[in-house]
DNA sequence: CGTTAATGTCAACAATACTGACATATTTTC
DNA sequence: GAAAATATGTCAGTATTGTTGACATTAACG
């Protein structure tokens, strides 16, 4: 390997070294999303659903607002897959008690063993590199990539894991 | 914030952690590709012509084929935006000297200026990052993402900025 | 000379994004 | 209570990017 940086080069880092950190975010999301891609494929899905599964089961309840502000899309291109996996019965979409226009989702229990399916996978190669790297690295690793976030975005993910979205 | 974790903590890799490092990815790509997408967009162009360019200029005189392993497409999918990239006059097509079945691609001078204005967005976020973070931070992120590629792709990204690929 | 390799191209198809328009139900506001 | 705003769903059309499969050309290899 040896592609690293002293310490004292962050002074002025190189364009070399950006470019490899681009690089490393194209291969490395490559990698990411290869595992799941495989599992998707057979239930005739695509990253979008695989997207729409996560964030349901993240955020309990979110509505469609919500998630459609998480995932930046429009609601045509999220009603696509949305609308099939609730025909499918992965998904389940009920009317809310406090403001009824809106929709609060659910995974069903074919839902959730879909998405542990999913998590798996992509959990176990986020392990692997966790482990690989050592604790330290998976600190950095969390800072930097939290400062590529966008600021709009910071506070749809502090709300994730939290009960409710 | 006080999403990290303890040293001692990578013992046991909670499930909570792993799916923050899901999100993180998926949070931190969308911010990572925003910026070129603005500019693609006034030229017309989309992300896949995004990574032609950058993996153009990064392997000098690159043939269509060493294009095809970094990128992992179909060359019906390559072809489509590398045609308009000659077209546009962006990118040269010169046959091989060696071997005159291969095309080896160079960015023109006007290639060169957009590739310019692309990689300047995107370093300066992973700039900004990467300050933010600290250099330690750097070392860990560069190490989580190197573990998280699959092995098959590892020998494209070691020739990568080193003369020729 | 026949086979293989590198490239280009055509056609069809699928997933995912977009815009714009419109409908319905419900809540909020004046 | 009527009007405006909000949440959701849907239809139609379009663009980008990926796929398969088929076929042609040119050049290298044995």
């Amino acid at each position: 390997m040896d592609r690293g940086q002293s310490n004292d080069a962050m002074l002025y880092l190189t364009d070399e070294q950006l470019l490899q950190g681009i690089e490393l975010m194209f291969f490395a999301y490559k990698g990411f999303t290869s595992d799941p891609d495989r599992i998707l494929e057979e239930y005739k899905y695509g990253r979008a659903h695989h997207r729409a599964i996560h964030f349901i089961n993240r955020s309990h309840a979110i509505t469609v607002n919500g998630l459609l502000t998480i995932l930046g899309v429009t609601k045509q291109s999220l009603n696509r897959v949305l609308r099939q996996l609730i025909h499918d019965g992965m998904v389940e979409s009920r009317v809310g008690t406090e403001d009824k226009r809106q929709r609060h989702l659910h995974l069903t229990n074919e839902g959730r063993l879909l998405e542990k399916e999913l998590s798996k996978v992509q959990s176990d190669r986020v392990r692997e590199a966790y482990k690989a790297a050592g604790p330290d690295a998976v600190q950095g690793f969390r800072k930097v990539l939290e400062n590529m976030v966008d600021h709009d975005m910071k506070p749809s993910i502090e709300t994730l894991g939290t009960e409710r979205g």
